[in-house]
RNA sequence: GGUCUGGUAGCUCAGGCAGUAGAGCAGGAGACUGAAAAUCUCCGUGUCGGGAGUGCAAAUCUCUCCUAGACCA
């Protein structure tokens, strides 16, 4: 069986995923996008490493913040873990708050290797005359685009130009199925107030942990990738550290965007998943605990 | 005490040659198949500080009061 654990960032996840873990003796894979990182602790709210439960986590700690990740990668390293713990474990927990790491893991979809393909020569080009090119290429993705969505119609025709199927093709070639048997997805998903309330206080508490100087570290140690120097509660604090703001805006800042995310969050979850919804991580440990009596 | 400048959406402010208002942010709703902690879409009625006056008509002009700030005493 796999409990998939997913909600926003300070719904309490973390917490639900650890007792469940103990109650089923079964290991823990991450699926936020973040905690992937080595180093980067206390801005992704990341399990410590002298929990003894630590040990017990799969996907946490393997990239290097140097480098750049995307869902193919994570795709291929989740279904490779799933493939052999279930051979020692009858039941798996995957916890984390990256929807679309979730869905493409769960679900049957395809990445093509990638063909090196340089977009330079679109930069320059009007968000029309992109969709005008993506029309010509794959006039059937442009039902799931937005004009105004240049990084998703560039990917779209970067696909369709270096792939063997373009983007719409590929889609349709899929089930839209989950490939495991027996998954469960478990939705956290707290009232409003309460969980930006939660947020408030979180971020205030990995600035007590010592965030400004673990981004500091980081800086020192690392050229940050694209992908690495996105994370809330980073690029903000490099900010501060360049003299861009004050120590009270940055914080206020990763406040703002911590809890904007959490928002996007919820509905990627409502809505690209059948789950099944708790107010609290409190509340679907006891569910699932009465359940497997 | 005097002079001046403000008081307009939760916040910061536009507008204001009179015809009952509009942006950004916040907030809400949503999309999502190789950057996803990313990217993108949609949603703005609020005693235009209170009162009075002049107008067919005032947030817009006049007077007065309240209030914030700056400057002068």
């Amino acid at each position: 069986m796999i409990y998939v654990i997913c909600g926003p960032t300070g719904s309490g996840k973390t917490q639900a995923s650890l007792q469940l873990a103990t109650f089923l003796h079964a290991p823990i894979i991450n699926a936020d996008a973040f905690q992937i990182y080595r180093d980067m602790n206390i801005g992704t709210a990341k399990i410590s490493s002298q929990n003894p439960a630590y040990s017990n986590h799969y996907l946490l700690d393997i990239i290097s913040p140097d480098q750049s990740f995307s869902v193919k990668e994570y795709q291929q390293l989740f279904r490779q873990t799933i493939d052999s713990l279930t051979k020692k474990y009858p039941d798996i927990i995957v916890v984390g708050g990256t929807g679309l790491y979730i869905r493409a893991s769960l679900y049957d979809y395809m990445f093509e290797e990638r063909e090196p393909d340089d977009t330079s020569d679109l930069d320059n080009l009007s968000n029309q005359e992109l969709w005008d090119l993506l029309k010509s290429l794959d006039e059937k993705s442009l039902l799931s685009l937005h004009p105004n969505n240049r990084k998703r119609v560039i990917r779209a025709i970067s696909i369709a130009r270096t792939h063997l199927q373009n983007k719409s093709e590929n889609i349709q070639r899929q089930e839209h199925k989950i490939i495991y048997p027996n998954v469960s997805i478990y939705f956290i998903n707290p009232p409003r107030e309460k969980l930006y309330d939660n947020i408030n206080k979180r971020v205030d508490e990995m600035f007590n942990l010592g965030l400004v100087k673990e981004v500091n570290d980081l800086l020192i140690k690392y050229h940050l990738s694209l992908t690495a120097s996105q994370a809330i509660g980073y690029k903000e604090v490099i900010d501060y550290l360049s003299h861009k703001m004050s120590l009270n805006e940055c914080q206020e800042l990763i406040k703002q965007r911590t809890r904007n995310y959490a928002k996007r969050q919820v509905t990627f979850f409502k809505h690209q998943f059948n789950s099944q919804e708790f107010i609290s991580g409190d509340e679907l440990v006891k569910v699932i605990m009465e359940d497997g009596k």
